[in-house]
DNA sequence: CAAACTCCCTGTTAGC
DNA sequence: TGCTAACAGGGAGTTT
């Protein structure tokens, strides 16, 4: 499932292939996966419009326009969820069954929206902060201090993966890179946020950190499910219950936290 | 208020 | 072999 370093990826792709690219048309396949505004607004709105800048906010891919006939912001923004991913293709190349959204662009090219799972979402607004407004921390953002997150993650009691995976505390982070920075900082994923140390926070912090860089430059994890430009970010704990540690050689083991698979070390993890 | 559960989807896998 | 049922999982919404 896409998280931060894979939508990180998606943007800097979107932005190699899309800049200056204009929307001649759009064709929705799954009403579902267009939030907001309705379907033939949101068609209305882009046709016509031009790609201006293109970022990324937590796990949203931030796309600003360059509207058709009015003065007004722009945005069309993408949430990946569990299996969503963009490709910029000639019109000519085959179509995939999974192909939900389809932008017709200049240049006989155009961009396509594929989702098995269907759970993918797509705004169109004047105001980003329509749809973001609600996330949390952006953990890699320079500015952001040790003791924000600290203030951000103690007040709950908790479970630490838990606090991790919600949007509106740390953006961005989604279940391989949660069990990924706990392993790293050898913390067990069910201490209460609460409970951790001021030391341990940053430590977290620090290993989380320096697992998105790694998993950005790696092109993100290649889980199989979703089709990321070949992620070759190898974890060290998501997704190897059962395989030995890579620290200390014990059996990884699986419990469910927060209704997600949980992979952790028994022996360097401890409560 | 937080925590737990439900729903949306379909490919994969386990079970019979 | 071929079928069905369980399962996974991000996040919004609902219930506890």
């Amino acid at each position: 499932m896409p998280e931060l370093p894979e939508v990180e990826c998606t943007v800097r792709y979107l932005e190699q292939r899309l800049r200056g690219a204009v929307i001649e048309d759009v064709h929705v396949g799954w009403s579902r996966i267009v939030n907001r505004p309705s379907k033939a607004e949101f068609v209305k709105i882009l046709t016509g419009s031009r790609f201006k800048s293109f970022s990324r906010r937590g796990k949203y891919i931030v796309l600003e326009m360059i509207a058709k006939d009015s003065d007004e912001k722009l945005f069309l923004i993408a949430h990946l969820r569990m299996s969503g991913s963009f490709d910029v293709l000639k019109n000519s190349s085959l179509r995939s069954k999974h192909d939900h959204i389809i932008f017709r662009l200049n240049r006989d090219r155009e961009l396509r929206f594929t989702d098995v799972r269907k759970f993918g979402r797509m705004y169109a607004v004047s105001d980003s902060e329509l749809v973001l407004s609600k996330l949390g921390l952006e953990p890699l953002e320079p500015q952001l201090s040790v003791k924000q997150v600290i203030d951000a993650i103690n007040r709950f009691k908790s479970p630490i993966k838990t606090v991790l995976l919600r949007q509106d505390v740390v953006a961005g982070v989604g279940n391989i890179y949660a069990d990924e920075s706990l392993w790293a900082a050898q913390i067990h994923p069910l201490t209460p946020a609460c409970k951790l140390k001021p030391q341990q926070i940053e430590k977290l912090f620090i290993e989380l950190k320096k697992i998105l860089r790694k998993a950005i430059e790696a092109n993100g994890t290649d889980n199989g499910d979703n089709v990321v430009y070949g992620g070759m970010y190898e974890p060290k704990a998501y997704g190897r219950a059962g395989q030995p540690c890579r620290r200390c050689k014990t059996t990884l083991k699986r419990i469910v936290v927060a209704q997600r698979g949980t992979s952790f070390c028994p022996n360097c993890q401890k409560r």
